[in-house]
RNA sequence: GCCGAUGUAGCUCAGCUGGCUAGAGCAGCUGAUUUGUAAUCAGCAGGUCGUGGGUUCGAGUCCCUCCAUCGGCUCCA
């Protein structure tokens, strides 16, 4: 007999041999039904697996991310064993299970897959499924293992096998189908009763662009046909809030293939809100000690050999603006960082003037790869919420908090509370994408996450995510596809500083080096107003949004009150707009809908003659009427309600 | 940059296997209507079918080039 103990802490006996899914039926016959895989001494183990020790076990279902894991696994087997019934000589790689559904990468030689395969190979992939094969795991010595890619004449199954290490190899079979594989199954092919190929696309092997590109077939799979279904619909309505789509649609931005690709055009309602959100910032920072500064959007060649980013993406970028008179070259500025630097260096500095806190938004222009661009959140040419932190090595410390304080301020008043804290530091393989003394590396990894940890933010550490000139600290936010944005960032720099010779007078009266903080809360207006699109549905907060109250006449006749209440409106610091066009009052409010705005006032005979107003608020209809006053009031409160002042 | 898909009016889309002067709704313009909480009616105008080339008696439709966009990969100072 064996001691199982579980997650309640309680324990029981069973005969040595016991699977997970035995146990579940001795809990209730419904559970045994829904296990999906298990968890046994934190090690994964499958449904079937014999328990041959006491230990702590886990049951995971659907209902678990980790039942959730093992079934899209397991799925990637199936799709595994559609592709190869379908293609004998497709070289499979791997396959693994993601965030949400599962991929495949698969060498098909020279062919390529249709849209009309993709349904085809999705058919096979059910057919598989219903005959409900269980997924078996056995042994293999690296030798066994070696002979059948050999035999299969699969390069890329044997790279993979060369690197593990000899008795640590398992294959799982299922049907006729044969994997290499770490294990982590659900028990039967059966449970997948409904599959969706999502796309094909291509996919280094390993990851590197100097290999293979392998076909990638993405796919989604579940338990049961409404939840398939359900997915697409969430697919379709995330498609809704498509920044895209509704920076088109509220006319805040555009592109022009005149002007060229990756490049926005601010439209003057996006440009106005844009405007908001830098007042928003200049506020607040104003009030933690930053100075706004401007400098020029080109730099002279010489700037960027000093700071290192000529000769990291000089070859990468666009390339140098030559002038008529010979040896005079400059570069579009790719970032503000060396413009301040040359800023701080006008003069010396004393300790005591520390930290400058020099603040700017910095339009700046990086040549991304043509088929890296996407809408507003990955451009071509944008603009920074910029600032560099001048400061003595112990202020440090409190400086970077104070940003995290700041950045949090923004994520705040901007509703952003599902966010992702990252700390990205060197790849320690890759020594050569970074440049600096690693002893500095080394601090300014343990002061990002000092404060991290200080400041309890929820955070991740990421390896190889670094800058090439210092770890950062990031904040991350998804897009409506769940997509993952980098906004804030906030970097701690003792690099800049060296190559630009930047120093302050100690009070040893020695000159000593400052450190660099770089740091911009929104990280682009671009990408912060595409993500904010995508979070609101362009429904924004009051105080941002473009027009907050549209005053509409019910008929032509009632032009002149409306225009008073307008005016009184607007000399209370209220952006509205008057629809008096000839068209009824039914469509004036359908159109007003439809572009979000707020408020919708409605005016005619009686509002005139009782010099009150009608209001109706956006997606929720009719507040019915009250005086003008009123409406100023309450949409003031719902302003100080949802944004607070920075307190520092 | 790479893999795959897409590109028809300002917007959303139709146009089957190549065959009459390329259609619709919305938006726009003109007129009628003067309207009470999500689309009033009528008329008019609007397209070198992304670009350039090719095949064909004939191309929006087939082939190639380039451009842009979308989903990924790689990249992201």
């Amino acid at each position: 007999m064996i001691e199982i103990r579980f997650p309640d802490q309680s324990v029981r006996s069973y005969p040595k041999g016991t699977t997970p899914v035995e146990v579940a039926q001795g809990i209730s016959e419904g559970l045994a039904r829904n296990v999906l895989s298990a968890k046994f001494n934190d090690k994964i183990v499958e449904g079937a697996t014999p328990l041959t020790e006491d230990g702590t076990i886990q049951l995971f279902t659907w209902n678990d991310d980790q039942g959730k894991t093992a079934f899209w696994h397991s799925s990637a087997h199936v799709l595994a064993q559609a592709i190869l019934t379908l293609y004998p000589q497709a070289k499979l790689t791997i396959g693994p299970a993601i965030e949400n559904g599962f991929y495949y990468d698969v060498d098909f030689g020279d062919h390529s897959i249709t849209e009309k395969e993709l349904r085809d190979i999705e058919k096979k992939f059910l057919e598989c499924a219903r005959q409900k094969f269980e997924f078996k795991m056995r042994d293999a010595s690296k030798q066994e293992a070696l002979d059948f890619y050999q035999k299969d004449q699969n390069p890329y199954k044997i790279e993979l096998i060369e690197n593990l290490e000899d008795g640590t190899i398992t294959f799982c079979d299922h049907a006729d189908f044969t994997d290499l594989c770490r294990g982590g199954h659900i028990p039967h092919t059966g449970f997948i009763k409904a599959v969706k190929l999502l796309n094909v696309a291509g996919a280094y092997w390993r990851g590197d662009e100097k290999n293979k590109q392998l076909t990638r077939i993405y796919g989604i799979s579940f338990p049961k046909q409404k939840e398939l279904t359900e997915y697409l619909e969430l697919l379709e309505e995330a498609k809704k809030r498509d920044h895209r789509k509704l920076g088109k649609e509220l006319e805040l931005f555009t592109f022009s293939q005149k002007v060229g690709q990756g490049l926005p055009l601010w439209l003057p309602k996006g440009a106005a809100l844009r405007e908001r959100l830098e007042d928003f910032l200049k506020a607040a920072q104003k009030k933690a000690g930053y100075e706004q500064v401007i400098t020029p959007h080109i730099g002279n060649k010489e700037l960027y050999m000093t700071s290192g980013h000529y000769e990291k993406y000089g070859e990468d970028s666009f390339q140098p603006i030559e002038t008529p008179a010979e040896g005079e070259t400059f570069l579009l500025k790719p970032m503000n960082c060396p413009h301040h630097c040359e800023i701080y260096n006008t003069r010396p500095w004393s300790y005591k003037e520390l930290p400058k806190r020099y603040a700017e938004f910095g339009t700046v222009y990086r040549y991304e790869q043509s088929g890296e661009l996407h809408g507003l959140t990955r451009v071509r040419g944008f603009t920074q919420d910029d600032a560099h932190i001048f400061c003595t090595p112990n202020q440090l410390d409190e400086e970077f908090k104070n940003v995290i304080d700041l950045v949090l301020y923004v994520f705040g008043s901007l509703g952003f509370d599902n966010f992702q804290a990252q700390v990205s530091i060197r790849d320690l393989k890759k020594p050569e994408k970074y440049i600096g003394d690693p002893k500095n590396w080394e601090k300014a990894e343990q002061a990002i996450i000092d404060a991290a940890q200080e400041k309890k933010l929820n955070f991740v550490i990421e390896e190889g995510e670094a800058a090439f000139y210092g770890p950062k600290l990031d904040f991350m936010v998804k897009d409506a596809l769940g997509r993952k944005w980098q906004l804030g960032t906030i970097q701690v720099d003792y690099n800049l500083p060296e190559r630009f010779d930047l120093t302050y007078k100690g009070s040893d009266n020695e000159l000593h080096r400052p450190v660099m903080i770089h740091r911009a809360p929104f990280g682009s207006l671009e990408r912060f107003v595409a993500i904010l699109l995508e979070h609101t549905g362009g429904n924004f907060p009051l105080w941002l949004t473009p027009t907050q109250v549209n005053v509409l006449s019910v008929s032509e006749k009632h032009e002149k009150y409306a225009q008073k209440v307008l005016n009184f409106l607007e000399n209370n610091e209220i952006r509205a707009s008057l629809d008096n066009r000839n068209e009824t009052i039914g469509k004036k409010i359908r159109e007003s809908e439809l572009s979000k705005v707020p408020f919708m006032l409605i005016l005619g005979e009686k509002e005139a003659e009782l010099e009150n107003i009608s209001v109706r608020k956006h997606r929720f209809g009719d507040m019915g009427s009250m005086s003008a006053e009123n409406l100023v009031e309450l949409i003031s409160k719902e302003i100080s309600e949802s944004i607070s002042k920075f307190e520092s």
